[in-house]
DNA sequence: CAGCATCCGCTTTGATACTG
DNA sequence: CAGTATCAAAGCGGATGCTG
């Protein structure tokens, strides 16, 4: 008996009221969807397997799931790379793109939390693209261009001043200004402002070289912060 | 992944991720949630029955969930209100409302959907007042100030500006300089701009007084969309 | 091994009924 | 008016199976 296995409906829950925010719920409000969005944002095209290391917790049955109903709605797009990578790439189209100011702006919100988030939290050195994008911008335009080397959880991360702008990413480089490796909120701590140097290196924090790079990086409100606001 | 005990035997399910984003979502995630958000910040301070006219589709039994929630996690706060109103009321707390910027940017992301919407969505006047809030500003402020009566769900809105401010509140008004009535895709393509004021006509808009005071309304950039546009 | 699909126990949701 | 109670259905999480 042949039955034709019915193709999964595409029968995505919808709140059905004529409400702009309704309808981007409709599409992304699904438990994972964002932070699906948020791997592809941070890490740009990615294989199925790294998404799903950037995604601890997750099923994957419900990767697979998300990337479908993204790709149906048109945020995401698979592309076949050919050899020598030989796998599926899953992209932001610019729809999707689009979608990086809001989730900025949540994620931006959600700094308030970090200082008191368990200890054992899963963590993933590229996570700490928001963040620097949130809190950091080169002060220094002129100057020669300054590295920093971060060593937080799995994956060490560089950030570095590109023609007056910062970029982040995964790697290593030679001879950084500024060396640092400890606990994810220490690193986090010290490279947004929201703890002083010092109390980091105190309860654990590792560094080499200039501590004063991260003045060039950091502007002045918030550096404010540090002294007062919470406590990492 | 670990589940949480709250205060009694609510569990609230988290990402359990070292990420702002991650932990945003572990607050506000849920189902529902960001539309609850999005009703007391239209609405203001408001009755549990008034939410729920407010968010047609939700179980009872999830809003009062979802309030508790809230409340827990400090984003609202009840108010036994004396009489004579005699019952408890809704509010966001400074920090829900720290909320307003990333849902009003998710919701202009999701009016790229509207055109194409339903005809059979359910519909609240007041969720016009984000669109107004994205779409609309006084750009003469030096002249006498405007009101537009607006009637195009269950209740009648009014946009007036007041200071040079724009201002979108429940009501009707005396002898507005523009009222438009018709179907919620009629009213909201002309007021934002995305429909040209002609062709909604055409299609069954109601309008009394003087279009033009659109026109006072709407930012240059925006009238250009009228023609360029995706058609509402 | 990458990239899913399937199965199963559990949790969340949705619809309705009911109560102070 | 402002919720709670109940229960079926859908969704989720974890494990495992299949295919190139």
């Amino acid at each position: 008996m042949n039955i034709k296995p019915t193709a999964r409906l595409p029968l995505v829950r919808s709140y059905d009221q004529f409400c702009s925010l309704a309808k981007t719920l409709d599409v992304i409000g699904e438990r994972w969807t964002m932070l699906v969005l948020r791997e592809l944002m941070l890490r740009g095209p990615s294989r199925y397997t790294d998404l799903r290391d950037g995604l601890p917790g997750i099923a994957t049955n419900l990767l697979a799931d998300r990337l479908r109903d993204l790709e149906q709605a048109g945020l995401v797009e698979r592309e076949e790379a050919p050899p020598p990578i030989a796998t599926t790439l899953y992209r932001l189209t610019t729809r999707g793109e689009e979608l990086r100011p809001a989730i900025v702006e949540l994620a931006r919100w959600g700094m308030a939390f970090m200082p008191e988030a368990p200890e054992d939290d899963s963590f993933r050195g590229h996570w700490l693209v928001f963040p620097v994008e949130l809190y950091l911008a080169d002060q220094a335009p002129d100057q020669p261009p300054v590295t920093v080397q971060v060593q937080a959880g799995d994956e060490p991360m560089v950030i570095e001043t590109v023609d007056g702008r910062l970029r982040t990413r995964r790697g290593r480089v030679e001879h950084p200004d500024l060396l640092l490796s400890g606990m994810p909120k220490l690193v986090l701590g010290v490279v947004t402002g929201m703890l002083a140097f010092d109390a980091a290196v105190g309860r654990g924090l590792h560094y080499e070289g200039d501590p004063a790079t991260l003045k060039r990086l950091q502007p002045p409100s918030v550096r404010l912060k540090a002294s007062a606001g919470p406590r990492l």
